[in-house]
DNA sequence: TGGGGTTAT
DNA sequence: ATAACCC
């Protein structure tokens, strides 16, 4: 496949005596193997609770998945439309000038060889994003997915034993894989520089492991956090990889021209940071933290303000199998009731299949509207309620209807939303299945027995309110 | 703007 | 149930 070209290690001195200086410190400081800390997240010995984190990126993955379905597309301008929007394209299409959710019209018109596929059934892309992130829970099992095309994964643990299997002389026999962010100086006595070296090792491995197996390629940042993987794997785009060593960190942060660019401050935060004033990550990191707690609460404010820094320790947190289902559909207009089974019933239709191959039995179900209105347009509004116990057991089996009564309990809700004796005007339906609890066949008398609330006597004294807050649907 | 996901309040 | 975040 593509080369993963060793890239500079070369570099003029820059604060070379003090990173010696930290690096002798350092080399002293952490020589034992790994502990867990309070989250069960495995830390190097020695103090310096330094982690090795990887993001993985993968490249315009509807275009791969879309090419990999058909070759013929591979080489032209290729995009994957949602509706009237372009929501990805490959890298024939961007050197043409088509960008990620251009409008089908703006992307016709910049780019009139453009090829079109619908991209609005996700499944997929989501096999093909379960089997990258089973890929890589190969690796190691702390894998956190970030939409369909992105994971951590921690490294931790794996770098440290790869660094204690060292034998004498080839730690300086130790290369980096792909890039070194800012061109930085590799310094093998000092030990953060070298467990970065060894994940970026792994994170080619991975790389390789993604296209040998898969088909797919992509990007990957190794750093000491995840919001330090995450902004230096974009940094060489298609198909690279970069590590980011400690002392360029703050360069890494510098280089965002606009504190909405940091993974973790959205549009919200962004547009109420600029009524403060603040633009940049350098106004962010220099303002006061007494008032900014104020303005946004302590728990928003002290974590982005962190950011700014380029901290977070935030754990990489295993995502594990779907915590639920959904399925939406948007629309011009919706104004019948009837019109609104018929679409809700296609959105049922296809999460029973998911839901009956994942296994699991969905406890609850959403109903969720987005209602027509000029500007405000991203608000939505849901209905749930729990799925009666006779409809759960009905789930695996093919035999017996389950859409009829599930149908039933959606358009009840539906009713609780929408007052059907009045005109309304909905441009969006979905439908979510969640609360997913696996099918264990407890016994009385076992740990599952009592950790079941369908089956534990408490359930039974109907006070079983934890903070849901369920909407009443008669049978 | 699409068709998904997650966590916190 | 909603609001924020992510893709």
């Amino acid at each position: 496949m593509e080369k993963l070209g060793v890239e500079p290690e070369e570099e003029a001195g820059r604060d070379e005596e003090e990173d010696a200086a930290k690096a002798m410190d350092r080399a002293e400081a952490g020589e034992a193997g790994c502990s867990r800390d309070v989250h069960g997240q495995v830390v190097p010995e020695g103090g310096s609770s330094s982690r090795v984190i990887v993001h993985v990126d993968l490249d315009c993955f509807y275009a791969q998945v879309e090419m990999i379905s058909n070759p013929e597309l591979k080489g032209k301008p290729l995009g994957v439309q949602q509706k009237y929007l372009v929501v990805t394209c490959n890298y024939e299409a961007r050197k043409l000038g088509v960008k990620k959710l251009m409008t089908v019209r703006d992307a016709k018109e910049k780019c009139p060889q453009l090829v079109l596929v619908n991209g609005e059934d996700l499944t997929r892309y989501r096999e093909m994003s379960y089997k990258v992130t089973e890929l890589l829970e190969e690796f190691s099992p702390v894998v956190e997915r970030l939409g369909f095309d992105e994971n951590f994964v921690d490294l931790t643990e794996m770098v440290e034993k790869r660094r204690q299997q060292l034998q004498s002389g080839e730690l300086s026999a130790l290369t980096v894989w792909g890039h070194v962010y800012n061109d930085q100086y590799v310094n093998l006595h000092d030990i953060l520089h070298v467990r970065l070296l060894i994940g970026s090792q792994i994170a080619a491995e991975m790389r390789e492991a993604m296209y040998n197996q898969l088909g797919l390629t992509g990007c990957a940042g190794v750093a000491s956090n995840k919001l330090l993987a995450k902004l230096v794997s974009g940094v060489f785009k298609p198909n690279q990889q970069t590590v980011l060593l400690p002392e360029s960190s703050q360069v890494l942060i510098q280089s965002l021209n606009h504190v909405k660019e940091m993974p973790g401050i959205g549009y919200k935060t962004t547009k109420r940071l600029e009524a403060l004033g603040i633009r940049s990550v350098h106004d962010l990191q220099t303002f006061s933290s007494k008032i900014l707690e104020k303005e946004l609460g302590i728990s928003v404010a002290q974590r982005i303000q962190k950011l700014s820094f380029g901290e977070d320790n935030s754990p990489v947190t295993p995502s594990g199998p779907p915590q639920s289902f959904s399925e939406e559909d948007s629309f011009k207009k919706c104004s019948s009731e009837v019109e609104a089974k018929n679409k809700i019933e296609e959105l049922l239709a296809s999460l029973l299949n998911r839901v009956c191959q994942d296994g699991r039995k969905p406890h609850t179900i959403r109903l969720i509207i987005r209602r027509y209105s000029p500007e405000n347009h991203c608000s939505r509004e849901s209905r749930q309620c729990p799925i009666p116990s006779h409809v759960i057991q009905k789930l695996g089996t093919g035999n017996y209807d389950v859409m009829t009564p599930m149908v039933d309990i959606l358009m009840k809700l539906f009713r609780n939303m929408v007052n059907v004796k009045m005109p309304f005007h909905l441009t969006l339906l979905s439908v979510c299945l969640c609360n997913l609890k696996a099918l264990t066949t407890a016994k009385k008398g076992t740990i599952d027995y009592y950790l079941t609330p369908s089956l534990s006597t408490t359930s039974h004294s109907g006070k079983r309110s934890f903070k849901m807050k369920d909407t009443h649907v008669e049978d």
